[in-house]
DNA sequence: CTACTGACCGCGA
DNA sequence: GTCGCGGCCAGTA
């Protein structure tokens, strides 16, 4: 197994609950900016039998990759609203799910 | 070696 | 809001 699809699927397993992340953001937690599509090609590629919350995982705007109305598509939807995250017509308000909200409230809840 | 593909992304028109 | 385009670069043929 390749060493940076490691630290993606690690980067992946980090994302809260309740929460996703975009594509380019997995890229460049996992240390490999700009790489987007290599974080793509590691989930379409996921070992059989690897726990993983690729349904956390969105295109940057916000948007469900896999094709519309196919198998994955239609589980991704279901199972981030089985999570309490808001899915509208394939798409996802970043604004209100995604990590920057995280870390803003990190940093205003500082005090 | 070249060519093409792609669970991507930001930008400008 | 939508479309291209160029950038990205690992796989595959």
């Amino acid at each position: 197994m390749d060493k940076r699809y490691r630290r993606i699927y690690a980067a992946i397993a980090a994302i809260p609950a309740g929460r996703v992340a975009s594509y380019g953001q997995i890229a460049a937690r996992a240390g490999l900016p700009g790489r987007a599509r290599l974080v793509g090609a590691a989930l379409r590629d996921t070992p059989d039998g690897m726990e993983l919350p690729w349904f956390r995982v969105l295109h940057s705007d916000g948007t469900i990759a896999l094709p519309r109305g196919s198998r994955g598509f239609r589980e991704q939807s279901r199972r981030l609203r089985a999570e309490g995250v808001d899915v509208r017509d394939g798409r996802v308000p970043m604004q209100a799910f995604g990590l920057a909200h995280d870390l803003d409230r990190a940093l205003w809840s500082l005090d």
